[in-house]
DNA sequence: AAAATGATGTTGCATCAGCAACAAAGCCGG
DNA sequence: CCGGCTTTGTTGCTGATGCAACATCATTTT
């Protein structure tokens, strides 16, 4: 396999990668679409690398409600030591959508002070600090949209923050739209009133999941 | 000073740390209760660490209604590289509670492989990570408390995650109640109406501050 | 001490949003 | 092609929640 491609070992030679995954007894495991990649609250002294495919961060409540944590691409890392302790009762796991490909190293392993000193080592460990660091970019954009008061206002935020990483007015969701009410974390059908009224009031026009969003860039308040 | 009292320079000899703060460039500024520590979205290259004091993290909505982004206690870590985007037109700053000192250092810099390869800075790196990942852990909590439906199953949540912390069924709470119903994202009134009515139900005791969280350590649905 | 500020409580009200319960359309496997 | 499954779309009801507007108390400033 050619490694160069994936951004944790951005800058390692393939052959070094072969025998860090050697040294450090990494685990390479595949998965089904459906499939549980881990669960949260069982050791966890694991840090998991998405290498191919795409997965979800659920939790479902006691009641039953399932709510998406986070969304994990190709690339995306993972694992109870970088994230999520264990709190409630709630069931938080990993779960592969499609066909998907994981890559486990042990935590403490990673970042042990290397006794060779060896360059790669301190290069895997940079590339995840990007990687966590990218990571709570995400999650930073969705406290951004949760602390909005009002489903309105959660999604005018979600949508600003999708034509800003789009950079145009239209853009396709990376979501169902009942997977959206999850991340927004508000009732579907709640969700869909709001986006018929924002719809009626031209702030938005959507063709299936296709978004466009027509509101002034900078500020609204202008006039 | 002594550095060793800080995460970041955990397991760097004092003198160490002093030549990276010159090779590093990092500055150095106190501040004042209510001061500036930085704003996001000006340019914003450079890593902040909280040597002393306390600081939030806040953002002031178009509308002026303020909203604790975060909670920066000493050694905490901050910066526009490791978070936030500066999505929207909101101003996203940190301020200072009370007196406190950060020190600054360019995240490039910090980033760069170093040619000599030193020790030290590689173990800057690697403590960085681990307050990153800190950092993480906060910003998941933070998710896992906003993404609750009701205000209700916010406070319980916030209650449930901090007696796990405290290991005490009664705890402090690190927030003045204004401030905390900023944290959960809801309307002060509405949030104090509801504790009143959680009190009533005999859910919570509260004694200023003081909470003390009455409900079954793992299920509520056991009985 | 007086004034100013901020935290804490409280209430009424209009609206919002969660819930339940549907119907229709699209998608998939057998 | 048919029968399930999920997704989308809609509606009524009612309790929850945001908002405004207060009163009290504590803390800090003048």
């Amino acid at each position: 396999m050619d490694y160069s491609e994936l951004a944790v070992f951005r800058g390692i030679a393939n052959g070094e990668v072969d025998a860090m995954i050697h040294c450090f007894c990494m685990r390479r495991m595949r998965y089904e679409s459906g499939q549980t990649i881990c669960t949260y609250g069982e050791g966890g002294g694991e840090v998991g690398v998405l290498l191919r495919g795409y997965a979800e961060l659920v939790r479902y409540d006691y009641a039953g409600t399932r709510t998406i944590l986070e969304h994990i691409g190709t690339g995306g890392v993972f694992g109870e030591a970088l994230a999520f302790t264990p709190e409630l009762g709630d069931c938080v796991e990993v779960v592969s959508g499609g066909e998907s490909e994981a890559l486990f190293m042990d935590y403490s392993h990673l970042m042990k002070r290397c006794e060779k000193a060896c360059s790669h080592h301190s290069k895997l460990v940079q590339n995840m600090f990007q990687l966590v660091t990218e990571h709570t970019r995400q999650l930073s954009r969705r406290v951004e949209v949760l602390s909005r008061r009002s489903i309105r206002e959660k999604l005018q935020c979600y949508f600003r923050i999708c034509r800003l990483e789009a950079g145009a007015d239209t853009f396709p969701l990376p979501f169902t739209l009942s997977a959206l009410a999850d991340y927004i974390s508000t009732d579907r059908s709640a969700m869909m009133r709001e986006l018929k009224k924002m719809r009626e009031a031209g702030l938005v026009s959507m063709d299936g999941r296709l978004v466009t969003w027509r509101e002034d860039g900078e500020a609204t308040e202008r006039s």
